[in-house]
DNA sequence: TGTACATCAGTGAACGCGCGTTCACTGATGTAC
DNA sequence: TGTACATCAGTGAACGCGCGTTCACTGATGTAC
């Protein structure tokens, strides 16, 4: 979560640099931008911090971002896609011998569990990712955009499964994202930053399973 | 909503001042504030704007407020007073000759549904009341202070009468108010600067109503 | 009813801070011959 | 295999901006006598 996959571990966010070039500033930028976001949110994304961590003068980092808000975009798409990820990770976790029904049902809330547990493990990636300040629509603009795996693709994926398999009504199927997403994201913000968030893992996951049940009962 | 409900309509921002004192700068400040958050949030919230909103050098402001936090605060306690009224004309809608148990389960609609019309008809003003960057811990703890009316101890009470008319049972009170507030708070994000804000005001209620629908139901 | 005076709301000037961004530059790198 | 050269990543210096906050002040107000 905290590095980028194809990161070379050794100079990483290093001060001192024996080369007039750097090398990886991009990559460099990129990961103190995360580690901001990682600590902050979005609002801790800090251009000027991003160089000086990588021992660099400020604007050096317009040879790779063309803006403040370019830089802020790509930690976005980092955070984005560990939270599909995680999801990923959780749906693969499914038993392969359910029927279609359980199967379908269990990839919903494996989505939801994902989401919620993104949420208490990295509260600043998720509010960065998440919980744009000025619109959740551009986040969600930008993420129906491309074709990689991603959160809203996903949760759409497992309510057709729903539907496929005969457990939610073709009729109650529009909209159905925006319910169950209210729900989960609700939740996550009081265990990502909010009151919940020193719960102990039990509790935590008690309530969790909950607000699953209650999303699966009341869709 | 926009102005404070004493506030002597004529003077309230405007640029020009006869006197040497200004009369109430306290009020006229803390307007400037309101108005600031109604349209951009509780960033949108600058000390020295205020003051110049009110026709003032910018440190008079500490006159009436120990610092731009301060001012921040009484923002949002404005805010929050505001959504509680909201709450409470809902709630007072609701027709006297009910059963216990439909009143009751009304009780919890009527505060639900106040909340995402609040969030909708002032995203700005929602959003510093209960969107708090930092923490919605504090929030949370700074309401469950003093006496007044406020928009968790009205959803505490809706609940309390739904287990009192038999619909919800007492085990499952514990937590409910999270699983309740999730739900709607997520919901009230979509509406209040999300991709559910250009709904129209049929389709937005119809969501609304299916969203209550599966909060009741799966609670 | 008139005057002396304390109060304290608002003034004027200035701080230090950190930000994003622009400019003209320099010098290591890797490619073409 | 060696040399000339174009490229372009990072430098150095500086901008303007707006913020919150501190200081010593001034002068209108309303109260005490």
């Amino acid at each position: 979560m905290s590095t980028i996959k194809t990161m070379n571990s050794k100079e990483g966010i290093s001060p001192a640099r024996g080369t007039y070039r750097h090398g990886d500033l991009r990559r460099t930028l990129l990961e103190a931008g995360i580690e901001m976001a990682r600590h902050g949110g979005p609002d801790a994304v800090v251009l000027r911090e991003a160089t000086r961590q990588a021992g660099v003068v400020p604007n050096a980092a317009y040879r790779h971002f063309a803006s403040q808000q370019a830089l802020l975009e790509a930690v976005r798409a980092h955070a984005l896609s560990a939270a599909a990820a995680m999801m990923e990770a959780e749906l693969a976790n499914i038993g392969g011998s359910l029927s279609a029904a359980s199967s379908a049902s269990e990839s919903l809330r494996a989505v939801g569990r994902a989401y919620l547990r993104f949420a208490h493990a990295e509260p600043g990636l998720f509010r960065t990712a998440f919980a744009v300040q000025a619109s959740t629509a551009e986040a969600a603009a930008a993420m129906s955009a491309d074709g990689a795996p991603n959160p809203f693709r996903l949760l759409s994926a497992a309510l057709d499964r729903l539907v496929a398999a005969g457990k939610l009504p073709a009729a109650r199927r529009a909209g159905a994202e925006y319910l169950a997403w209210s729900a989960v994201h609700g939740l996550a913000l009081l265990v990502s930053d909010g009151p919940l968030h020193s719960m102990t893992a039990a509790e935590r996951q008690a309530i969790e399973e909950r607000l699953l049940d209650m999303v699966e009962k009341g869709l």
